[in-house]
DNA sequence: AGCACGCCGACT
DNA sequence: GTCGGCGTGCTC
């Protein structure tokens, strides 16, 4: 401790205690009998009810001090680390969200305040049964191969092939002891000497990188750039096993989805045992299992969705952050976090290495390897460069398609040749998640709003464009306001159901399979429809951004991208990062096998610098420009932004209080930040309440999280008004 | 978060 | 008259 924080609190001493209840400060309480350490999981009564808390400092001692309680009990788990508290309140100060709201991510352990779970367990004692059978001597033999280990009836029963009744007839005569053990026991001890999968060259000299950076023991973050098979799992493996020979933990954090049985295998198969598993799916007992070994030490790794950076490490010395551009490590709910900068922060303050792994790194981790912030490692593919298929575009400029039609008699053509040669094509819609942009089919812009610079999206409702950036509506116009050509302008993007009917109508001899998560219920349904198709059960397949990910279609060797525009332009610069690695992604589909492959991009924009960094294949190009194009408009990793979500059940309040909040920003104005909106928020009803959004944008310096606070501060939410900040929001169009 | 307190409409 | 609607405020 640094000596003015005591770490010890005799009895009848005042303790700040922080309740995971709403309140926004910690609330003073009297030490227990026997006292309680500094950061003590502790539970307090508060008014009629009692509630866990966590001892936080010395009390305050601005309260009645007749009115002060006593805490209730201390519960029986490790006290919170100085590291987790620190790391705890920075979080909190970072995103802006009340600190027992932070400390619930962290004591999300179900029956933290129950005495440890027992369950019966039976070993080999000294004792002899007066008469043996054949079956007590089974027992007693694999007792005795167990030495000293002991385990359940079941467990004992089914190693000697006898029934639990022949155990329990051992009890009497002391020849098996019967006794009471913790149900949450330590998990298998990781050999990281174990021999390893032979590593490449270049996966050899990558490794020893990590392993290096590693042993220096101290802070630093490394972007592990390699596509599918160049075996970056493998790499950061060795990490793994630099980190628990020098006896600290490891954590690898991975999207929801990638949590799979293959990946624990391919630890088990490193390391010999499966390491700790934290997700949503794991049952009550297991969570708690995995919170208590980890924080005794007794869980060397743990391999977690993003809320597993929450849990209480001994001696954490690394923290992976597998696919580190996936969306879903940025928490959408509740608290507005993103796991991989927190990561780094957590990182940062315990003197452990960050390896943050991707094919695609996100802008903002390109952005700070370029800087020289973070360290950067390429990987090559394993088997040769990537085969990427030829790519080209079609210029969907000089095409007078119909408003109703989509596909060009280009791609129509060269979609016949494929099936008449018994191929597959597949017919791509890079649309989920987009709202549907307008564009001028004549010259390729789309509708920008007159007050800055996002582009607008038609509101189907209310037919009229609106900016989702500020909030500006206008009338459909009938000619482009860029090139003034009558009736050309259309909402970009067909449904997957139109699609099909289009090809259904084109190619009448073909079978047309289509791929849409929202067409199965189950993941399983899906995976068997993809085998089927892969194995040539369709002649045109046609997906959304869920064929992007990591399927096989050996038979495909055209890629038709419909619309290859959609999020390019506007404010929406992640949606250009996105369309980039989808389109990369979708490509390498195409002629995977000996058959070259071919991938026709319709797009209004053939010039732009991301549809031309594609075909070029040149990655680097891209985040170039994107960068250059970010750094231009100030937005991140640039500049800064904020959002900030006000919700009701009631529209005209919401908007109300947006709009008074977008009028007094004196606050925001001292940091040289500006607000934009009120606007529809990305999502605009949930569960019946409107959201409305307002965006803050500052230069990169500017101290944003204070001047935020002192904003919404001025304002008092009545009713069922609601705001929600969220700093560095995924998605800002 | 809960739970109590309190100030205005439609009921036995 | 009062039962109960949920808006407001408090919990060490």
């Amino acid at each position: 401790m640094d000596g003015k924080t005591p770490d010890f609190y005799p009895e009848g001493a005042l303790v700040a205690v922080l309740t995971t209840q709403p309140l926004d400060r910690a609330l003073d309480y009297r030490a227990p009998e026997g006292g309680c350490f500094l950061g003590a999981f502790v539970e307090v009564p508060l008014g009629p009810r009692r509630v866990q808390g966590v001892v936080w400092g010395p009390g305050q001692g601005d309260y009645d001090l007749s009115k002060v309680r006593g805490v209730s009990r201390v519960l029986d788990t490790a006290p919170m680390r100085d590291e987790m508290r620190s790391f705890l309140e920075r979080a909190a100060a970072y995103t802006l969200t009340p600190l027992p709201a932070m400390l619930r991510l962290a004591t999300r352990a179900p029956g933290l305040g129950d005495p440890p779970s027992m369950r019966k367990v039976y070993r080999l004692g000294e004792g002899r049964p007066d008469r043996m059978t054949e079956a007590r001597t089974r027992v007693l033999e694999a007792a005795a191969d167990l030495g000293g280990l002991a385990l359940t009836l079941g467990e004992l029963a089914e190693a000697a092939g006898v029934t639990p009744s022949v155990v329990k007839g051992l009890l009497p005569s002391g020849a098996i002891l019967e006794e009471e053990s913790p149900r949450d026991s330590p998990f298998p001890l990781l050999d990281p000497d174990l021999p390893g999968k032979a590593l490449t060259d270049d996966q050899a000299a990558a490794a020893e990188v990590l392993r290096a950076g590693q042993s220096a023991g101290r802070y630093g973050t490394v972007l592990l750039k390699g596509v599918t098979g160049s075996g970056k799992t493998e790499v950061y493996l060795e990490a793994v096993a630099a980190c628990l020979r020098q006896g600290r933990q490891a954590l690898v954090l991975l999207p929801e989805i990638a949590l799979t049985a293959e990946f624990l295998t391919r630890v088990e198969a490193r390391f010999g045992a499966k390491p700790a598993e934290w997700h949503s799916g794991a049952t009550l007992t297991e969570r708690r299992r995995v919170w208590k070994m980890v924080a005794e030490g007794q869980a060397q790794m743990v391999v977690g969705a993003r809320s597993a950076l929450f849990l209480p490490f001994q001696r954490l010395g690394l923290i992976v952050v597998d696919e580190e551009h996936d969306g879903s490590y940025k928490q959408e709910d509740g608290v507005l976090y993103n796991a991989r900068d927190m990561a780094v922060l957590r990182a940062s303050m315990l003197e452990a290495q960050v390896v943050l792994a991707s094919a695609t790194p996100s802008l903002e981790s390109w952005a700070n390897a370029d800087a020289g912030k973070y360290r950067r490692l390429d990987l090559t593919a394993r088997f040769g460069a990537a085969v990427m298929p030829e790519m080209r575009t079609l210029d969907m400029r000089d095409v007078a398609l119909p408003a109703d039609r989509w596909i060009s008699p280009a791609l129509a053509r060269a979609v016949t040749v494929r099936v008449e040669k018994g191929e597959q094509a597949l017919l791509f819609l890079n649309r989920r998640g987009y709202a549907p942009v307008t564009l001028c089919r004549a010259c390729g812009q789309q509708v920008g709003c007159d007050h800055c610079d996002a582009r607008m999206v038609e509101h189907r409702f209310l037919k009229r464009l609106v900016c989702h950036q500020c909030g500006e509506t206008k009338p459909m116009p009938t000619a482009c306001p860029s090139c003034a050509a009558e009736d050309r302008l259309a909402a970009v993007g067909p449904g997957v159901e139109r699609l099909a009917e289009e090809a259904a109508a084109l190619f009448p001899e073909a079978r047309i399979a289509v791929l849409s998560s929202d067409l199965y219920g189950t993941a399983r349904e899906l995976k068997a429809q993809i085998e089927t198709i892969a194995e040539g059960g369709a002649d045109i397949i046609i997906g959304t951004q869920l064929v992007a990910k990591g399927h096989n279609f050996p038979l495909l060797t055209l890629v038709g991208v419909i619309d290859a525009d959609l999020g390019l332009q506007g404010s929406d610069l992640r949606a250009a990062e996105r369309t980039f690695q989808l389109m990369r992604q979708v490509a390498g589909r195409a002629g995977r096998t000996e058959k070259p492959g071919l991938a026709l991009l319709q797009t209004y924009q053939p010039d732009h610098p991301v549809i031309r960094a594609i075909l070029a294949g040149d990655e680097e190009s891209f985040w170039r420009a994107e960068a250059e194009a970010r750094r231009t408009a100030g937005m991140p990793p640039y500049g800064r932004l904020a959002g900030v979500i006000l919700s009701s059940e009631d529209v005209q309040k919401v908007f109300d209080l947006g709009n008074h909040l977008a009028r007094n920003d004196a606050a925001l104005r001292r940091v040289g930040a500006e607000v934009f909106g009120p606007a529809p928020a990305p999502i605009a009803r949930v569960r019946g309440r409107h959201r409305v959004r307002l965006l803050v944008k500052a230069p990169k310096g500017a101290a944003l999280q204070g001047a935020l606070a002192d904003w919404a501060g001025q304002v008092r939410l009545k009713g069922d008004l609601r705001m929600a900040i969220d700093i560095d929001p995924q998605s800002f169009f």
